[in-house]
Order: structure tokens, then sequence, then C-alpha cells
DNA sequence: ATGGTAGGTCTCCTA
């Protein structure tokens, strides 16, 4: 093997209003591969130009005016670009590349799914079920080998993922019915949850909410975001990091940068 | 039980 490679997943929430804030962090960062959901742009309107001077001369992308879109910047050449269009919604929801290094990296954005856990009377919910199942649909039968998932994947899986269990288990993000479908999506491609095997007990966030004043103090964070990789690669070293201080930055994402580096 | 904030196609939709 050899190879090392820094990956960062970041739900940027307009990726033109946060521009700066995205130059900071790959100044500070320098991961070799970063992935944005929630863009909120054309890909025509992608501040590209000032990414590429960074040494991030490599783009996948999908775009929607004002909702959704996915982005992959890349310091290593991409050999091939596709997008899915799971469960048929038409949302520009997922990008996935190969790398000239060989690894493939599939970036989701999946739907937050409304307010009510219910797939009778909230379509939204039943969207993001149906995307869930059509994700686990797609592993069964493109078998991802050498494989890295990121994204805002809407879901808190563990009890450490959110902030009360117990308070959560009916709130959209934490309810049974989306963690088993969830885990039927990771088994479905063999995939490691590389943050929990690292860490897997405690407290992890990635998530605080815009509507809390004193988000830090209060620290009432889920877990939306992950970083996945198939179980080929289970004996490379995984050095992860939620960048909690980014969400205290001026104008901030309500989402921290979350970034894994394999070894 | 409620309301709180933020972004974009901005008095309405999404998160």
């Amino acid at each position: 093997m050899g190879i090392k490679m820094k990956i960062c997943s970041w739900n940027i929430n307009s990726i033109r209003l946060r521009e700066a804030q995205v130059l900071r962090l790959l100044r500070d960062e320098c991961p070799d591969v970063i992935c944005f959901q929630e863009c909120k742009s054309l890909v025509e309107n992608i501040p590209q130009k000032s990414f590429y001077d960074l040494g991030y001369s490599h783009m996948a992308a999908r775009g929607q005016k004002s909702y959704n879109g996915v982005a992959i910047f890349s310091k290593i050449p991409i050999s091939k670009e596709f997008s899915i269009d799971f469960a048929d919604l038409g949302q520009a929801r997922h990008i996935a590349v190969c790398l000239e290094n060989g690894f493939t990296i599939h970036n989701f954005y999946v739907p937050a799914g409304g307010d009510e856990p219910n797939m009778e009377t909230n379509l939204k919910f039943a969207q993001k079920i149906n995307f869930l199942n059509a994700m686990k649909d797609w592993f069964l039968s493109n078998i991802p080998k050498k494989a890295i998932l990121v994204g805002d994947l809407n879901i808190a899986p563990d009890e450490n993922d959110v902030w009360d269990h117990k308070k959560l288990l009916k709130v959209v993000s934490h309810t049974p019915m989306e963690i088993d479908k969830l885990l039927e999506v990771k088994k479905s491609g063999d995939w490691i949850d590389v943050f929990r095997k690292n860490k897997p007990n405690g407290k992890l966030y990635s998530w605080w909410s815009y509507r809390s004043k004193d988000w830090s103090l209060a620290d009432k964070g889920r877990r939306l975001d992950h970083i996945w990789v198939t179980s080929d690669l289970k004996e490379m070293n995984f050095k992860n990091s939620v960048l909690r201080d980014v969400r205290g930055w001026d104008k901030p994402s309500d989402h921290a940068p979350i970034i894994s580096v394999l070894g």
C-alpha cells in the first residue's frame, strides 16, 4: 500500500456564501480531497477558481438552484466520475469519483426527512427511507471495493451520536426506523464507520443547530456526518477528527467539517 | 408544548 490520503467532508450550507471559510479550511488542513454537501448552487456558479489556485484542480459536482448540491475537489487526478439519482428524486444528492490512486469516493447528501417520522403523512420522510433503500440496493448490486463513502447522512445512529438518546427517539435523524435503514446500507456495502471504529464509546457530534444560542455550551449536537470505508481497507490506520472550532467561526455552517487521514 | 436561526428562487420553501 503505502498510500496516505487525507479526506474531508463538510456540509457547507451554501458554498458561495462560505467561499472564504472554505479557503481558510483548505489552507489550515490541506486535505487531499474535500467533499461538500448542500452547496445550494448550480455547478457553474461554484467559486472553483480560488480552490483551483490552492491546488484543487480536479472537481466533480452536481448542482441545483437553492437546494442540495454535492461537490468533490481533489488534488489527486480524477479518472472517472458518475452520479446516481437514488429513489428518482431528481435532486443533486450524490457524486462519485474514481481517483488515479485507485480509490473510489462516494459523496452523499441524504434527505433530511422533514419533521414527522411517518411515511404515510410526511412525503419527505418517505423520500428519505426510499433513498436509503435505493442506496442499499445499489451497493448490493455494485459491490464497492477500495471505496470511501462520506457525507451528510442526516442520521445519528448510535446512542452516543446524540446529546440525549431518549429525548431524540422520536426526532427525525435518530428514530429506530431510520437507524435500521442506515445499518442496512452499511451492511450492503460491507462498510466500516471509521469514527466509531476508533472511538466505540463517548459522545461524537458534527452538527449543532443554528437555533440554539451558546451552541457550544449547551452542546446539544448530533453526529449526522460520516466517513465509511469498505472492509478491504480495514487494515489501514485512520486518524479522525471533527473540526468543532470551525463551527465557531464567523458566519459558520451549522455542520463542522470531519476529517480522516487514511494511511 | 413551543420557538428558536440561517440560506436562497427571499412574505415562502428547506434545513
